[in-house]
RNA sequence: GCUCGGGUAGCUCAGUCGGUAGAGCAGAGGACUGAAAAUCCUCGUGUCGGCGGUUCGAUCCCGUCCCCGAGCA
């Protein structure tokens, strides 16, 4: 426990019990919880991003929830510079760094370390989002096969994110993304050890407590927290935005249906995007434990974790 | 009871000037390098409501029956 490079990485699909594991862990470790979920560092939706309470966050050191105001447009390198600097700190402080959350690129940028690629002024992003908008993003992805056919070949021509990204990379810096990822990975925590902790409950499980949670959420008052997003009269790009719920429950404020089938839609978009994230874990996350179980008991914790911190 | 619409994939519907049919959503799996709770990719045989008739051939035309909706009584 004196080696001050440890990193408990949890990672694992919504719902699956990963903050309650997290918790458990740094409670019993010396430890303090970090945030890696793109939507628990607002602060305006704990409710719906499935915040820890006050309450478990009062047991032990929580960071980097409710950090960022809805009208931030947050991204992984933003998450990074926060994360390296939270974990500097446990480390200095001999605290055991315990990052948690549902975000596996974040995770992944954590552990496998950015190329190292200067950021796209919000001018050249806007500029190509206009251009997007006007001929299309299959357009766009034909102009990127033409500087970057390497890139463009690994890219599906509709898929608007990724090909917008590549070739803002290219206007920005004059040199393509294919070129740029033969840099050297550059990671925050070289001297970091990460030990991974996956979670991957079976899907049938997975999928009863999508549609339980979400009605717990509207007990708690996930309601008032979109109305009160709504007075924002914030743009729907912003991430916030498309937050579990917020279309869904913004639907129904506007009137456009009934709050029985926003509640059916955000359940069922909340299946959608646990599978979405069990592929990504499944299939991405290392694992030095793996739990293919929620986590309900310490059990698990007492008989594998702990030995080995 | 009469008139008019409809009955096609789990759901909403398109379509076939007659050659046994296809979108969206759902479902399943997958991808993922600075928007990631985002973005995207792959996978489609169903007595085309039942029964008859016309036809080489009917889901499509005709008859009849059943069901749903609107209107008139």
């Amino acid at each position: 426990m004196s080696e001050r490079n440890k990193v408990i990485v949890i990672g694992g699909p919504t719902a699956s019990g990963k903050s309650a594991l997290a918790l458990d862990i740094a409670w019993s470790c010396n430890g303090e919880v970090v945030n890696a979920d793109s939507m628990q560092v607002y602060k305006d939706i704990p409710i719906l991003s499935a915040c820890p309470t006050s309450e478990d966050m009062a047991k032990v050191p929580h960071h980097l929830y409710q950090i960022y105001d809805a009208d931030f447009n947050g991204t992984v390198v933003a998450w990074l510079d926060q994360a390296e600097k939270v974990i500097r700190d446990c480390w200095r402080r001999n605290k055991l760094p315990v990052v948690v959350g549902g975000t596996g690129l974040y995770l992944e940028h954590l552990m496998s370390g950015t190329t190292p690629i200067p950021e796209t002024t919000p001018e050249t992003r806007a500029e190509l989002y206009a251009l997007c908008k006007k001929i299309g993003t299959r357009h766009i992805h034909e102009k990127l096969a033409e500087i970057d056919p390497q890139t463009a070949s690994r890219i599906a021509p509709g898929d608007t994110t990724r090909v917008l990204r590549s070739y803002a990379i290219y206007m920005q810096t004059g040199i393509s993304p294919s070129q740029w990822r033969q840099e050297p990975m550059v990671k925050r925590l070289p001297e970091a050890k990460f030990i991974a902790i996956k979670v991957n409950p079976p899907k049938e499980e997975l999928d009863a407590l999508c549609r339980v949670r979400f009605d717990k959420m509207l007990q708690q008052g996930a309601l008032a927290e979109v109305v009160k997003l709504a007075e924002k009269n914030l743009p729907d790009t912003l991430p916030v935005m498309k937050a579990l719920g917020v279309p869904e429950l913004m639907a129904f404020l506007r009137q456009k249906c009934s709050l029985e089938e926003a509640v059916e839609l955000a359940k069922l978009h909340t299946r959608q995007y646990c599978k979405r994230q069990r592929t990504w874990f499944i299939n991405r996350f290392p694992q030095d434990f793996l739990l293919n179980a929620c986590y309900r008991d310490k059990n698990f914790l007492i008989n594998n974790v702990k030995k080995i911190l």
